[in-house]
DNA sequence: AATGAATGAGCCTTCATTCAT
DNA sequence: GATGAATGAAGGCTCATTCAT
């Protein structure tokens, strides 16, 4: 189950152990109940542990959700850098962060779920700060990748404010799709057929 | 304010003025609060009625989020089915599709702002089978569109389900973020470009 | 029961029936178990109602107990005030604040009892503030008792942040004896003697 | 500061070092923040230990309550009667009791107010038993002093158990003002007026 | 149709205490 | 002796919903 990979490459150890069960039973719970009709109770009875044990480690609920957010955050960042790195065109640079984009979704699409519902939780929580920080770093990275001699030009073109939906709105809206069953292909059957389109989209002929 | 406008449109006459304030105040707090953590005591202090008001006319609190989705819904098609039926080639019917959708979440934020929080919450309830049933009917209207004499055959290269990501994916994903503060210009302004963007993607040269 | 007439001269009515019902037995408990350790279940119990009924007319337990606190402290006032509006000299005001003390205590102990315990509780809540005017309300007063014309002269060469102390602090310690059960012989029984008493210390021979 | 030299008085040598600074920091933190109102948590940040460290040398909660409790009591004690040893008359022996009480207020503030807060506590706890004994070991010295030749013939005329809030009464009240900040002056500045005031009230003239 | 007091299941959270290391 | 993760009973409080007036 990929969910686990995630949590023991972001929790290593045996000391964690509780830890990796709490977020893995909570991630589901979440995902199949909504995360404000999931109860502390639902989540301790799936990883047999007490209320205390979940308070001990993550404060409250809000502190269960924000771990679990920011956790996909980080392993969403760190596949979307690898793929980034390796471009060397503005073109393969689009296909990089479609791709990136695609790939994560459909090798976690419990967290990919997750990220979706909890965002909107987030953002009111007392961690906005952070995601807003987040967002930011992430759009300086890209700017910079962009920046880089003999990249990037054939974007001038397009308002910066409209880039990244231009580049991952498709890909995104398939993605929420299939993630709420709404179509039955995975995406990444249409990783091309995606990173083609956004590419195209962009009208540097 | 636009949203009183469309309330007037759904439930005119003056023995609704009750239902449409209890209406419009409910979409504010769904709005600033959120679906869940808005209380009926909260709406009830908006629109300065009695909770047994509230309960006589919506049944109970999903009753209410129901007539507010619905209502969007449909607000939404009646635009889209207006600007369809001018289109005549491939390329018109697909701007109309673009454009139909700028054009009203910059007319109803309020109430696009809305749709995208509650559509999680009324795939959930009771009236999840008429979501389905509408969204249905949407695509089926669609594809009839389509099948008329010399009408998208540019089209048919591309993946049925993957159509209405192509299509909208890119407008949807720029809306959401201005819907939730993170950039500031209108989709409007880049109603041209996103339909542009839209039809280049289809990859029909 | 004397608790219940306090109870009806300030919540007069049949309406007001279930609130003078919480708040005699809340007074019982807290007087019983310490303020802390009774639990809004208890209460319910008691008075076999709801908790949703308790907290729709109290908020929540600070504000019953705050209820149950300005209602006692109200009491005190006005039996303090008629006994002051009938003294003459300083002599006969001295007894009127000592008599009027020992005479509420006496016939409101419940009241009393729980107005030592609570003072703390309110002291650190949100209606400290409330508390601290009321103790300036009520020394003003005693201040304007004394200025009028041929009273309080004799009282000159007393400190006036000592003179509460010397006038109730004798009949206020025998009271909480008494109320706890330490002593016996209601407060009532010494009554000329803690009067004397206390004129005696201001030592106007 | 006094706290700990009544500590180190107490619990002297260098392997009680741990036990005073726990006693010290609840001391603290029940006074800040209410005895009910302290966790033991609170108390083992106060004091960078472990929680298993606390149980370990007081038992539970209750048991920290009741040694600091005991500490003040034992101490309060031990100035009254180092006081009263001196005394020769009755009239200085009431004057003993007063400015022992006072003295040992204005020198141990922390200590006085915890007393008042804790003496509740104490009596509904397992140790109510210890607390009558110790006030009847009180009372009864008392008595013996009283009983020697040529003492307290002058005070016969009051009710026995009258006498304590008689005599300590005005200064009990005026330390609980100055303890609770509502009046400035240390009572210490009005020993000599307190105890003349007691004395007087007892009416031998 | 309107009102709002009353209901009570259920939620999040706290915290004294234990015990394996 | 020291540590602090784990326990779980219990409490305050919320809030959708009902129903007598």
């Amino acid at each position: 189950m990929q969910t686990s990979d995630l949590l023991e490459r972001c929790y290593p150890g045996r000391r964690a152990e509780l830890k990796r069960s709490i977020l893995s039973q909570a991630l589901a719970c979440f995902n199949a109940q909504g995360i404000e009709a999931t109860t502390i109770e639902m989540i301790r009875a799936a990883c047999q542990t007490s209320v205390g044990a979940i308070y001990h480690h993550f404060g409250n609920k809000e502190g269960l959700v924000a771990a679990l957010f920011f956790t996909a955050l980080d392993d969403q960042a760190t596949l979307r850098e690898g793929y980034l790195a390796q471009a060397k065109t503005t073109q393969e640079g689009v296909y990089a962060l479609v791709h990136s984009y695609v790939d994560w979704v459909d090798s976690q699409p419990d967290w990919a779920r997750f990220q979706f519902h909890a965002r909107f939780a987030v953002t009111k929580g007392p961690l906005k700060d952070e995601l807003v920080a987040r967002n930011k770093a992430r759009n300086r990275q890209l700017m910079e990748w962009l920046a880089e001699p003999g990249r990037g030009a054939e974007l001038l073109r397009v308002p910066a404010e409209l880039m990244p939906s231009l580049i991952i709105g498709q890909a995104e809206s398939y993605c929420r799709a299939w993630l709420s069953g709404r179509v039955l292909s995975s995406p990444k059957r249409y990783r091309e057929v995606l990173a083609e389109a956004a590419w195209r989209s962009l009208g540097s002929d």
